[in-house]
DNA sequence: ATAGTTTGGTTGACAAGGAAACGAAAAACC
DNA sequence: GGTTTTTCGTTTCCTTGTCAACCAAACTAT
């Protein structure tokens, strides 16, 4: 197994550890919310002017999916939609209070996952922290590029 | 925001990527199967003497999904169960020639995909790209510790 | 030996998300 | 202006995977 598969299987491997281990500590602070709910009043708080085909986008599931989970999402308070004047086709979401609220345990979930890591990171340089971080941009731009010449779009 | 939330957004949606990427390509090559029917095949193939519970901890999923998974791919007649004499409990798999083809297949696919990102990792050093697979592995097991320091397992 | 415990696997009810078809609004084109 | 095309969001149907209850085999301890 040459190195690019190791790399790729290892971070596989990194990630599915971390969705699996969060989702445990989520469901404790967060119990009655989902981590796809959580995870999608984070982007709503993050972007500016979220839209559905946004939200698509930006979390990788398609129309459909964003559709029923907003409508969730505002059954359970947490985000409310509007709209511009000008525009009676595209449908706008934010945070309710609730919802901020929301994020903000969020958040400090995941200080808190920063600090229980904190070894880890320690334990290298900046400039190996810099590089890392620059491959991945380098990649993610790559498989962007990618993604537009097949002419694949998210939904 | 600090790199190390950085890094942690950048890898996920640089997974998201991926798995998006990807899943189109494997419907291309490999129409009538599913990315996790493939992904369990290529665990078959790589682990020796997997049964339900060690495909469910590889590849972090539930047993019952396994269960479900396996039957599918006995239908499909990519797989075959055994068992050991002296034990009737545990059912192990392996693949059939069909899905000996289907591994191989996806073989040739991981080799195109690294075919197509080849100019992003021939942009770093030896050095670089050494110091990344330590990390990832370090990080790693430091997840695992943890996922074990709090007794929780797969499913 | 046998009672209790743990481990391995299956099942059924349920929820999350994808695919595709659809209607309505907006944009593009003449 | 009217027509076609594209974009945005919703809905329905279906698949996948989780959860929790369950059974059976294996292990443990007395």
């Amino acid at each position: 197994m040459n190195k690019e598969e190791q790399l790729i299987i290892g971070v596989r491997k990194l990630f599915n550890q971390m969705v699996w281990l969060n989702k445990q500590k989520m469901e404790d602070s967060l119990k009655g919310y989902t981590p796809s709910e959580v995870h999608c009043v984070e982007t709503i708080a993050k972007n500016k002017e979220p839209n559905v085909t946004k939200l698509a986008e930006s979390l990788y599931m398609t129309k459909g999916a964003i559709s029923k989970l907003t409508k969730k999402l505002m059954e359970k308070d947490l985000i409310e939609s509007y709209r511009k004047p000008e525009n009676k086709k595209e449908i706008y979401f934010r945070l309710t209070e609730q919802g901020k609220v929301i994020f903000k345990i969020h958040e400090e979930l995941h200080k808190s996952f920063q600090e229980r890591d904190k070894v880890v990171f320690e334990q290298i340089t900046e400039e190996q922290f810099d590089s890392m971080l620059a491959f991945v941009k380098k990649y993610s731009s790559h498989l962007d590029a990618e993604i537009k010449r097949q002419g694949l779009t998210i939904s």
